[in-house]
DNA sequence: TGTATCACG
DNA sequence: ACGTACGTGATACAG
């Protein structure tokens, strides 16, 4: 086989990725960027050129021969930013992983390591590469060596051998060191003759070959060309000298320790776990042996479920089932399932069709077999429209990912599980249903590909629950996810069955009068701007109001001027418009997103709304709603607050509201330990009000509605981390003023200020931050050396355990109010969750009852020093229950 | 598809 | 000196 050897300039490539990459980090923050666009540099140069022997040559610190000779080598260059330092160890760790060689010599650059190595190449029979993004390299191309020069960040190459510079530069390689002698070289700081350019140089070249040629050739010279060499013949030289790649550095070098191949791929899959490149793990695989990456179909085998009373049997004894139903796109309450897949091994898979879903029964609805499988709520909502209730949902994966790694916002797909927990490669619901409008529906799937899927999903959710279980364990929130997030599951899984009732007419006639308004609106703002334009168009409301009407321009966004709902806030007193804009902006939303946006997703069958519940979404632990988002239906502006009259309790049933009072303070105090903070709750203080009064020393009963919100504000602030000039912002008063407020604030409440810095010292140390329930969330942007992402960073290490730990005290909420509605038989239903809001659907006969638990469930759902303290509110609509 | 905007806690 | 509050989702526009 043909020697082939590359070799690759580190430090070149190393920055080119640095700089062609966005950032990126691993879990514990470090950065990874350039690592990652090295590594994916390196696989491609690997399947393109096929390489025997591979080096990577680094620069060393210490000064070189040239800074040596020339003592403004390079200076002027800018410093090496610390996100790209910090880069090269790993980078290092992972070259010696894949049992690549590398070579760094004090006293020499890469480049001349590059040189001597390439020539050795050469004289041993080699085709060598030269990978670089340093068009200095060219000078070492031949014709047993190709300078690669990357182009376009780091995606392509260049290819320069002989022939190709001599075609396209019309000089040798070699006079490529006499050019830079002439013209110099800026980044590098190597000066040249002055006044010489590229053209010149090359016409120089051109006809005396060299800069020797030209020296010797002086008096051949005319004119100012003449004169400047003249003057800088010395300098000439000395350039030339620095441009010159040493081809003999000395340097110990077997070629047979560049061998390239033998390498153990777990080592490397490893350490790509630790840098996060969970994509590039199957490039590994693929090189050592690609079969690995695949499910063995062997491994499996899928059968139609003949032999139910078996497969009961088992399932009974162990106790434990697999389960993925498979179903229709269609309307969530009509009965759609296509398939449902079970197994209690992991590799005998059984499929039942629709038909015989009632055999299964008796699995499904036992309490004593542990259901096991990927998001099990799907199935659980699948089967509720067969009046079965899947019981003991038990281990959900996407669940304990979500738990485990909440930094993988890659969602948590079976396919990203299966890779990292087994390296195993599953498809991804993209990769099997294709995206977009031509996206396949499962109905759509050959069985043989669906059941393919399917079993696979199965067997991740086999091979993967101990490993999560074992994690979860270790990461102490084990508790978190048996007692919290999976019985969660079904109540969740019921809102989203129940939905909540709407009247439609209402809608429609909120609707009308919206659209009435609009039109106004829109005519009186055609009028006073002179002219039709899209109202609704950022682009072209900014040139009306900016260009046209002259009004001065506040902010600009990255695409032009901002027309925010501040900025117009800053322009109303400017002109009349203003106004107007606003207030049609207001009913604009209010019909688009909410008139129309809900009257599509009615459901005909219920007349009902149901949206979908999600659990694994955010990265503090709250839920997210979704189809519609039925956490942000407007309340605080009277005509927005009007849409909630459209949500309405059935018949004979009534809308239990309840909320928690100041649950993000309390959790704040109770974290804290903050005495005077938790007094105030304790003897039910207004808390905004006893703030005021603290900040700017006054009596409790002399603080104005004034004072009170400024307090307000700052409570708020303070939860989010918010700064002096944010402050200073929101309540319309100078910077120094609202620093006072803060510093007042942290004086009286000393043990939340206390408890900020901990909370930060901690998220610095460990990398991650914790609620009261131990949920993680890992915060890398903490280490960042941006001052600006590492403020963000403190801002959500002190956010994430107060909105944390709120999340999973309603979600305890929630599981418990569920069990007693349960426990009691009652009919009752929990319907809806905003953050700290519960609604229940209660039957009119059961309304006391359904109080007394609610209220009961949400304050007792913990037990702190500070009590939680819930507000009822009852209504024939959500508008009433205020 | 990304950006701007705005609804909620 | 930096640039400035956390967490979401839906809609409309424009390239």
């Amino acid at each position: 086989m043909d020697k082939k050897l590359v070799i690759i300039d580190g430090n070149s490539i190393i920055n080119r990725a640095f700089y062609a990459l966005p950032e990126m980090n691993n879990k514990e923050g470090l950065k990874t960027n350039a690592i990652y666009g090295f590594t994916t540099m390196l696989f491609k140069i690997i399947d393109t050129y096929k390489p025997t022997h591979i080096s990577v040559a680094f620069d060393r610190k210490a000064p070189t021969f040239r800074h040596i000779e020339f003592e403004d080598y390079k200076a002027g260059r800018k410093k090496m930013p610390d996100e790209l330092k910090v880069q090269f160890e790993p980078l290092k760790e992972l070259l010696d992983r894949f049992q690549i060689n590398r070579l760094e010599l004090d006293g020499y650059e890469a480049d001349d390591i590059i040189g001597t190595v390439s020539k050795l190449g050469e004289e041993n029979g080699y085709k060598v590469y030269i990978v670089t993004g340093d068009k200095d390299a060219i000078q070492l191309a031949s014709d047993k060596t190709t300078t690669l020069i990357t182009k376009k960040g780091i995606g392509e190459v260049e290819e320069y051998d002989f022939d190709e510079v001599i075609k396209r530069y019309e000089m040798t390689p070699t006079q490529f060191i006499d050019l830079k002698g002439l013209m110099g070289d800026k980044s590098d700081n190597i000066p040249g003759i002055p006044g010489v350019g590229e053209k010149t140089g090359i016409k120089l070249i051109k006809e005396y070959s060299s800069v020797e040629g030209i020296i010797e050739n002086i008096e051949n010279l005319k004119g100012s060309i003449k004169k400047k060499v003249e003057e800088n013949k010395e300098l000439a030289i000395k350039s030339k000298m620095l441009a010159t790649i040493v081809r003999d550095v000395p340097i110990d070098i077997n070629l047979d320790d560049l061998k390239y191949g033998d390498f153990d791929p777990n080592r490397v899959v490893e350490y790509f776990r630790y840098l996060g490149f969970t994509s590039l793990i199957p490039r590994v695989i693929e090189i050592d042996d690609k079969e690995k990456l695949n499910f063995d179909n062997e491994n499996y085998n899928i059968k139609k479920l003949e032999d139910i009373e078996c497969f009961v049997k088992e399932a009974s004894n162990k106790k434990e089932v697999l389960i993925k139903t498979v179903r229709k796109e269609g309307n969530i309450l009509e009965k759609n399932i296509l398939y449902i897949f079970v197994s209690t091994d992991g590799s005998n898979i059984y499929y039942i069709e629709e038909d015989n879903i009632s055999d299964l029964k008796e699995i499904l609805l036992s309490k004593e077999i542990k259901k096991f499988g990927y998001n099990l709520k799907d199935d659980y909502i699948a089967l509720k429209s067969y009046d079965i209730k899947l019981e003991n949902m038990y281990f959900d994966i996407a669940i304990a990912e979500y738990l485990i790694d909440s930094m993988s916002s890659t969602s948590y797909e079976c396919s990203a599980i299966a890779m990292k927990y087994l390296t195993k490669k599953v498809k991804s619901t993209e990769e099997l249903l294709g995206k977009g409008v031509k996206a396949k529906k499962y109905q759509d799937l050959e069985f043989e590909e669906l059941s393919t899927h399917i079993s696979q999903i199965l067997s991740t959710v086999y091979n993967v629950n101990s490993i999560m279980e074992s994690n979860l364990k270790e990461m102490d929130i084990d508790g978190l996810f048996y007692h919290i997030e999976m019985p969660l599951v079904e109540v969740l899984g019921d809102m989203e069955h129940e939905g909540i009732k709407v009247d439609k007419e209402k809608l429609n006639e909120l609707g009308t009068e919206f659209k009435e308004i609009i039109k106004r609106l829109e005519k009186e703002i055609y009028d006073i701007a002179g002219e039709e334009f899209n109202i609704n168009s950022p682009k072209q409301l900014g040139v009306i109001l900016f260009e046209k009407l002259g009004l001065p321009v506040v902010k600009k966004t990255k695409t032009g001027y901002s027309t925010n709902a501040d900025v117009l806030e800053k322009l109303k007193n400017q002109s009349p418009i203003i106004d107007k804009i606003t207030e049609y902006r207001q009913i604009v939303k209010l019909n688009s997103t909410y008139v129309e946006g809900l009257l599509n997703i009615i459901n005909p069958i219920s007349n009902r709304i149901h949206s979908s519940f999600n659990q694994t979404i955010t990265t503090t632990g709250r839920i997210s709603s979704t189809e519609p988002n039925l956490q942000n239906i407007p309340v605080k502006l009277e005509i927005g607050r009007n849409i909630r009259k459209v949500f309405i309790a059935d018949e004979n049933c009534k809308l239990v509201d309840a909320d928690y009072s100041q649950v993000e303070l309390r959790v704040l105090a109770q974290m804290s330990q903050d005495e005077n903070m938790i007094d105030a709750f304790k003897h039910n203080e207004d808390i905004h009000t006893k703030t005021a009064s603290q900040v700017f020393d006054v009596d409790a009963k002399d603080v104005t509605s004034e004072l009170r919100s400024a307090a307000k504000a700052i409570n708020f602030g303070i939860v989010y981390g918010k700064s002096d000039f944010g402050l200073a912002d929101d309540l319309n008063i100078p910077v120094k003023q609202a620093k006072e407020y803060i510093e007042g604030y942290f004086e009286k409440y000393d043990k939340i200020k206390n408890y900020m810095d901990q909370t930060i010292e901690k998220a610095t140390e460990d990398g991650y931050v914790t609620t009261i329930f131990n949920r993680r969330r890992y915060i890398p942007e903490i280490k960042s050396s941006n001052f600006m992402e590492r403020n963000r960073g403190k801002r959500f290490a002190m956010n994430a355990p107060i909105q944390g730990s709120a999340a999973d005290i309603i979600k305890i909420a929630m599981v418990n109010v569920y069990k007693k509605l349960e426990e009691k038989n009652l009919k009752s239903k929990l319907i809806l969750q905003v953050h700290d809001e519960l609604i229940v659907e209660a039957i009119k006969e059961e309304l006391d009852i359904v109080k007394s638990i609610v209220k009961d469930e949400m304050e007792n759902a913990v037990l702190m020093d500070v009590h939680l303290d819930v507000d009822l509110n009852i209504g024939d609509s959500w508008y009433e229950t205020k």
